[in-house]
DNA sequence: CGGCTGATCGTG
DNA sequence: ACGATCAGCCGA
């Protein structure tokens, strides 16, 4: 009997101030169910959040609406996957409520289930590297844009309940390579578990 | 370990 | 043109 969905967080979760999202995303479990049934599953321990019209660093700054960003316009709860740098994919959860066009990208996973097929698929032996970067973690759970503005509580594609970091083993840092987003470039709105092994770039000390 | 580079293409 | 990236390669 394979696990069902029926754990996932309810779309409520999603729908609130994007930072607390992105931070209270840490320590779930992203779910990825794939044509043949088979399930890999892992334990998100870095994410982004990414803070709407008035952020420099996010693709709705300044109202932008386009075919690509349109999702992050919607109310809370699904997924935002984009294309890039031509060969990449990353997945975000658009947080907040309708109007309000922000998300949370996952940026690492610990992996859970399925470890074995991925080590294969990704041709990575080590468990740490896996799935650390938002284009690792995407290319290994065949994530792409199929999945833009799939509801991230069922099938194929939800988040669970996990194991939570207590709030002493968070740690705040800035965004990974959005440096020309000026003053947004060094604001706290990365969000790691503290000494993980299974992050994508270490915070500075 | 840290820094640099090419690959590759949808979006604006 | 450029990017919410990555693997491979280089030098220390």
């Amino acid at each position: 009997m394979r696990k069902s969905s029926k754990s996932a967080l309810p779309l409520q979760f999603y729908q609130r101030k994007t930072e607390i999202v992105a931070r209270e995303l840490l320590g779930q479990v992203l779910y990825r169910e794939l044509l043949n049934g088979e399930i890999l599953s892992g334990r998100i321990v870095e994410t982004e959040a990414y803070l709407g019209l008035t952020d420099k660093a996010c693709h709705s700054y300044g109202g932008r609406k386009t075919n690509r960003t349109c999702v992050m316009y919607e109310n809370g709860g699904l997924a935002y996957v984009y294309l890039i740098y031509g060969m990449y994919h990353c997945l975000n959860v658009v947080t907040s409520v309708a109007g309000q066009p922000e998300a949370a990208l996952i940026r690492a996973l610990e992996p859970l289930r399925g470890i074995d097929f991925m080590k294969f698929k990704s041709r990575q032996n080590k468990i740490e590297k896996i799935l650390n970067g938002p284009g690792k973690l995407c290319k290994v759970l065949e994530i792409d844009k199929k999945l833009n503005g799939h509801g991230i509580d069922s099938s194929p594609l939800w988040i669970g309940e996990g194991d939570k970091p207590s709030p002493r083993q968070i740690v705040k840092s800035a965004r990974i390579n959005i440096g020309y987003a000026q003053e947004w470039a060094h604001q706290p709105l990365r969000f790691s578990i503290r000494h993980s092994p299974f992050i994508s770039v270490k915070p500075k000390a």
